[in-house]
DNA sequence: GTCACCTTAGAAG
DNA sequence: CTTCTAAGGTGAC
């Protein structure tokens, strides 16, 4: 079981799911506020979950204006399995700013060839923005995918200092 | 077993 | 530089 919160940073109210051991899932702001209103705010948390919510309040905002994420909460990580928290291991050791792309991280798990399958734990990743899938790039600094919206991704990067290369797949005008 | 994926290296235009 | 192909690991059905 777990509860929803409604997190405000600087770039829009994220949305935290709790467990009792972490957090579980966090989602981008939406287009519609509306629905923000049926989150519970942090303050109204339990103590240990309060905490939990602040780490991460201070770390999303850190992270949406580029800065190093600092302190991060628990992370409720069941039901992954071993090589989707091998790779998000992975993400967490890439410093803001630094990109690497899905063949580096499968050589970094000691899965030379699973660059594929790296981009499928990353769409598979519940917590974007804190596990720093916007990181990773496809081969040569190319923009590659992003299920949470690829504006985002680009946003991340772009806020981060990171050049990205457009290719012909440009969707943006 | 099948299929889809946030890939990649390589060949061809 | 760009498009196209085939091979590839993992996970959900």
């Amino acid at each position: 079981m777990t509860k929803s919160f409604a997190i405000p940073t600087t770039a829009g109210v994220f949305t935290a799911w709790i467990s009792e051991t972490g957090l579980a899932r966090l989602e981008f702001p939406e287009r519609s506020k509306c629905s923000t209103e049926a989150l519970a705010p942090i303050a109204g948390a339990a103590a240990l979950e309060r905490g939990w919510l602040k780490l991460l309040q201070s770390a999303l905002t850190a992270i949406v204006q580029g800065r190093p994420a600092g302190e991060l909460p628990p992370l409720d990580w069941s039901g992954a399995t071993a090589f989707q928290k091998d790779v998000w291991r992975a993400l967490l050791r890439i410093p803001a700013g630094e990109t690497k792309s899905y063949a580096e991280i499968a050589r970094n798990i000691r899965r030379p060839q699973a660059a594929r399958a790296v981009g499928g734990a990353c769409g598979a990743n519940p917590v974007p923005v804190l596990v720093p899938c916007h990181r990773v790039l496809a081969a040569n600094r190319k923009i590659g995918g992003f299920s949470g919206g690829l504006d985002w991704k680009r946003r991340l990067l772009a806020t981060e200092g990171v050049v990205v290369r457009q290719t012909a797949d440009a969707s943006q005008k």
